[in-house]
DNA sequence: TGTTATGTCAGACTCCCTCG
DNA sequence: CGAGGGAGTCTGACATAACA
């Protein structure tokens, strides 16, 4: 057993799959075989497990190459990694403007995920962590997104959740929660009052792909004392020139 | 320590090429 | 055309490792 993972299986698929990577057209079981320093037997298992799950596929006279699965996977990377790409710049001009944090998110199941960020130098700012969570009902780019999913599934995000509290102005109450995404996606814009933390507020807006799907949250946020209204209008701007870039056009 | 997952071995099977 | 042989593929049985 190598010390590169724990789990032997995993190691060997993965050693696997970069092997018949390198063949630009198909390979067989046995060079496939020779190159792994795996016995036939082992790496036809392996092989038959993965073309089940679409990682690889055989041809008619059984040769091995990669398998659409992968490219699927891949779109998804390739779109995050574009996405973040694209947001840098506009995330940063936004925070210049307004002299707050600003924060692009996508969403995970029942949370939105923070995937980038453009810190204000203020001395006293709001600053999320990349990579960290929290629940769709507490932000305001949640909310934008249970709206956008639709009322049932709103419903079922509150029974299965419990919505539950953070701070004192949390929507608890599932009509209220339903109102109010409502009320945002009419607006087009959605607000946190100190929903998830007692102190900090935020303005954000949805952000569109190629195909009109949700691609991404952009907000800002900030201490809820310098949190103005005629931030609005620019955070919707910034959100509308970042689905542009991405290729979505009302 | 028992169960389950994983790996190895050995041999059967299949396909294809060669030769008579 | 069919038998023989070799290369490659597949599978059953068993061994070993990992895990609960």
């Amino acid at each position: 057993m190598n010390n590169t993972s724990s789990i032997q299986v995993i190691d060997r698929m993965a050693l696997l799959l970069d092997i018949i990577a390198q063949y630009e057209d198909t390979v067989s079981l046995k060079i496939i075989s020779a190159e792994s320093e795996l016995h036939t037997s082992t790496v036809y298992r392996i092989l038959s497990s993965l073309i089940q799950h679409q990682f690889v596929e055989r041809d008619e006279a059984g040769q091995y190459r990669l398998g659409v699965k992968l490219l699927h996977l891949g779109s998804h990377v390739r779109q995050r990694i574009g996405l973040r790409e694209q947001a840098k710049p506009i995330m940063q001009d936004l925070r210049d403007k307004l002299g707050e944090t600003v924060n692009l998110t996508v969403r995970e199941n029942d949370e939105v995920v923070y995937v980038e960020r453009a810190i204000s130098d203020k001395m006293i700012r709001v600053e999320q962590v990349i990579g960290s969570r929290a629940p769709l009902h507490v932000t305001a780019v949640g909310k934008l997104m249970l709206a956008a999913s639709g009322e049932r599934e709103c419903r079922d995000y509150a029974l299965r959740t419990g919505l539950p509290a953070y701070t004192k102005n949390t929507i608890t109450d599932i009509d209220e929660l339903i109102h109010r995404t409502a009320e945002a996606k009419d607006n087009g814009f959605a607000y946190d009052n100190e929903e998830a933390e007692i102190g900090v507020g935020c303005i954000g807006v949805l952000v569109q792909s190629n195909s009109g799907e949700i691609a991404a949250g952009l907000s800002v946020s900030a201490p809820i004392d310098r949190r103005k209204d005629e931030w609005v209008a620019i955070v919707k701007e910034a959100g509308k020139r970042l689905s542009e870039s991405l290729g979505y056009f009302v």
